[in-house]
DNA sequence: CCTCTGAGTTTGGATTACAGACTCAGATGC
DNA sequence: GCATCTGAGTCTGTAATCCAAACTCAGAGG
C-alpha cells in the first residue's frame, strides 16, 4: 500500500481545496478576518466580478465557513453581513502559513508588505510545524505518512 | 490606513494564491510531497485533465517550486521527473495546515484519512501558529496587522 | 416622484476545464 | 524491417467559468 493506492479525493487536503482551492475563496477568507464584512466593500477590494463573489460567498456559507447576519444599522432598512464562523476562524494557520512562504518568496525588493504582531508582547507570529512531543519539524525533519481508520482506496 | 485602503494584490497572501489558489496545483504540490513523480503517475492518481495537468506543471516549474530533471533509467531512453525544489518543499507547513483544518471539519464517520508522524519520536506533525517569544496563537489570541516597507496603497 | 444605495442577477463574449483522440520518438518483439 | 508499446505530452470540440458592464429591486431620502 503506497500513497498512490489511496483515493486522491478522500485526503483532508483534497477536501479542503475543493473549498480554498480558488484565489477567490481564499482572498475571501483573508478580507474576512481583516474586517471587511459586506458585500460591496468586498466587491471594491478584492476587484472580483459580482456574480464570481456573490457565488464564492454562497458556496462558502454553505460549507460552514462563513455566516451571512442581518444588521440593523439605526434609522436604516435592514442590511447583512458577512462574518467567519469558527471553523472558518480556524482557517487562520492556513493564512498564515500561506502569507509566510509569500513573504519568503515572493516580496519585492521593499520586503513583505505586512507583519502580523502579537499584541500582547509586539512579536510577529508565524506558522510552524510541531510534533506532539514540541519538537520543531523543519524542512529536514523525517517524517511519515501513516493512513488510518478514514483512508480510503481507490477503486481499480 | 485601514485594511481596505491597501492594494489587495500586494499582499503575501494574495501573491501565493496567484500560484497555489486552484484546486490542482495544491493537489500537484502534496503528490509530490509524497513521491510521486512522473507525469503519467500524476494524471493517474489525481484524475486531471492531462492538458491542464501539463499547464500546472509548467506554471510550477516557471514560478520555481518544481524541478523537471532528465532521469536516465538503465537501458532505456531519457524520461523526466519532477521534483519539488527548496522553495517547493518549504509549501509543507501551507499542507500541513490544510490537512489540519480539513481533519477537524471534512473528516468522514471515520476519522481522518492519514496521520503525519515525525520518525524520531512517533508523535503527530501539525501546523501551530506562534509568535517569535514562543507564546502559543489560540484563535482568541489578539493579534494586529502591522504595514511595512512592502505594502502600498492602492490606486484610487 | 425622482434619486440613491446596497446587494445582488443577467447578459454576452473571452477563457479555461474536461475527456478522449492523436502525435512523436525511442525501445522492444518478431 | 516493420509493427507495437510507452511515456509525455498536444489537439480538438464541447461544457463550464470568468469577466465587465448593464440591469433589477426594495427601501430610504429629498
Amino acid at each position: 500500500m503506497t500513497w498512490s493506492d489511496y483515493d486522491s479525493r478522500s485526503c483532508s487536503i483534497a477536501r479542503t481545496a475543493e473549498i480554498l482551492g480558488d484565489r477567490w475563496a481564499v482572498l475571501v477568507v483573508r478580507d474576512l478576518f481583516n474586517g471587511v464584512r459586506r458585500f460591496d466593500a468586498l466587491q471594491d477590494h478584492l476587484g472580483v466580478a459580482r456574480d464570481v463573489l456573490a457565488k464564492r460567498l454562497a458556496m462558502l456559507v454553505d460549507e460552514g465557513l462563513v455566516a451571512k447576519r442581518p444588521i440593523a444599522l439605526a434609522g436604516q432598512r435592514a442590511r447583512h453581513e458577512y462574518v467567519l464562523t469558527d471553523a472558518g476562524r480556524e482557517l487562520r494557520t492556513v493564512l498564515v502559513a500561506i502569507m509566510d512562504w509569500g513573504d519568503r518568496h515572493r516580496s519585492g525588493a521593499d520586503g513583505p508588505p505586512m507583519q502580523i504582531r502579537h499584541r500582547d508582547c509586539g512579536e510577529t507570529v508565524h506558522a510552524h510545524l510541531v510534533c506532539d512531543a514540541g519538537h520543531q519539524i523543519g524542512t529536514d525533519a523525517r517524517t511519515e505518512l501513516v493512513p488510518l481508520a478514514g483512508a480510503r482506496l481507490r477503486q481499480a
